[in-house]
DNA sequence: TATGTTCCACAACAACTGTTGTGGAATAGG
DNA sequence: CCTATTCCACAACAGTTGTTGTGGAACATA
C-alpha cells in the first residue's frame, strides 16, 4: 500500500490545493501535482492512486489549515471582550471578512471549485463537508455576542449564510476589496441578523 | 468561416450550458456537446472552433436566456404596485429568490462555474460581465421601492451583493431550499440594507 | 551480513482532448 | 439543367489524461 510519508503527503495536498485556486479543478491532475511540487512524475500517482482521493485529499488539506490559523484567530479575538457586543461583533467580522478576500483569496477560490465539484463527486461533498462543522463551530464567540445583542435564536446560522455568501462575491467578483464597502457589508448583515424574528 | 444556421448555434450553446452545470466546466469538450445536443461528431468544433469560443457562447447564452426571462418576471412584477415598499421588495426578492434556487438551480450552477473559470478565462470575463449588467439593470424597481421605504443611496449594490451571495450558498449548499428560511434571510437582508448609513 | 518490508520512479495502456484540414452534400442563382 | 457557394460530417494529428503494473532502491530487523 503506497501513501506513507505523511510529510510529502502533504506537500502534495498543498501543492493540489494551490492548483485548484490557479488551474481550476480540471487542472487538478497527478501529473500536474507533480510537475507543481517538484517531485518525480508518478508520485501523486502513489499517494492518490485515484483522482477521487486527490481531490478529496486537497478538500482535507484545505480544512485542516483553515483550522489551525482559524484556532489561533479565534483566540486572539476572544482576548479582548469589553463593551458593546453588537460592534465588537461587526469589527471582527469586518476585518475577518477583509482577510479572506485577500490573504486568502486563493485558499476560498479553491474551496468554491471544490465546493462545486463536490455536487458530481460524494466523496468530495464528504470531506467539505468537515469544512462547514469548522465554521459552525468556529462560532461560538458569536452566540455569546448576539445573544448579548438581544438577538433572537436562529440569528447565527442566519448570519453565517450571509457571511458566506457575501464572501463568494468578494472573491469572485472583478473589482478590488474596499475595507469601506465591506464595513457597510458588515453593518447590513449584522443590523439585518440581529432584527429577525 | 463556419457558424452560420442561427438554430443550430443556440441549440449547441444551451446544451453547452446545461453540460456545464452536471459534468462541470472541465466536462464541457465539443465531442461532448456533440453526444449531448444528438448532433454528429465535429459540429460544435465547426461552430465554435476553440474552446474558449466554445465556453464564451455558453456564457453569452445563459446571458441571453437569463434576460429574456428576467424581463417578463419583471413585468409581472410591475403589474402589481401598492402600499408599503419594503413590504413588497421583501416579498418579491424571497420569491426570486427561491424560483433562482429551485427551478433555475441548474443555470445558477452553470454560471458559477463560468464565473470560477473566468478567474483564468479574459475571454469568459468579458461575456460574463453582461450578466452583472442585467443584474443591475433589473433593479430600476429595487430602487425605488427602497427610496419609498427611505433607503440611503449605495442601498442597491449592497442589497445586490448579499442577494447574489445567498443564493450561492443556497444553490451549492447541502440541503433542500426552504421557504420561511429564505424568507428570513430577505428580511434580513432588506432590514440591513435600509439601515445602512 | 542476510532478509523482509516499505517506498518510489518509471513504463505502458487505452481513452480522450483541442485543433486543423478536406471532401462531399445541400442549396441558391442563373 | 448547370454552376458556385455555403454548410457540415469525418479523419487525422500530436498531446495529455487516469490507472495499473513492475523493478529496484532504501530501510529496518534480526
Amino acid at each position: 500500500m503506497p501513501r506513507t510519508n505523511p510529510r510529502r503527503r502533504d506537500a502534495l495536498a498543498d501543492a493540489a490545493v494551490e492548483l485548484t485556486a490557479v488551474a481550476g479543478v480540471g487542472g487538478v491532475t497527478h501529473r500536474a501535482v507533480d510537475r507543481a511540487a517538484h517531485v518525480p512524475i508518478g508520485t501523486t500517482a502513489n499517494y492518490f492512486p485515484s483522482r477521487d482521493e486527490l481531490l478529496s485529499a486537497a478538500a482535507h488539506r484545505v480544512a485542516e489549515v483553515h483550522l489551525a490559523e482559524s484556532m489561533t484567530a479565534t483566540a486572539a479575538a476572544a482576548a479582548n471582550q469589553a463593551g458593546d457586543a453588537a460592534g465588537q461583533l461587526t469589527d471582527l467580522l469586518a476585518a475577518s471578512l477583509v482577510t479572506a478576500a485577500t490573504t486568502h483569496r486563493t485558499r476560498y477560490l479553491a474551496i468554491y471549485e471544490l465546493q462545486l465539484e463536490a455536487q458530481r463527486r460524494p466523496a468530495l461533498a464528504g470531506a467539505l463537508a468537515k469544512l462547514s462543522e469548522i465554521a459552525e463551530a468556529q462560532t461560538q464567540a458569536m452566540h455569546l455576542a448576539l445573544r448579548d445583542a438581544g438577538a433572537p435564536p436562529g440569528a447565527v446560522p442566519l448570519l453565517i449564510t450571509l457571511y458566506g455568501g457575501a464572501l463568494f462575491m468578494l472573491v469572485t467578483g472583478p473589482g478590488p476589496i474596499d475595507a469601506a464597502v465591506v464595513r457597510r457589508l458588515v453593518e447590513a448583515m449584522v443590523t439585518g441578523a440581529r432584527s429577525t424574528g
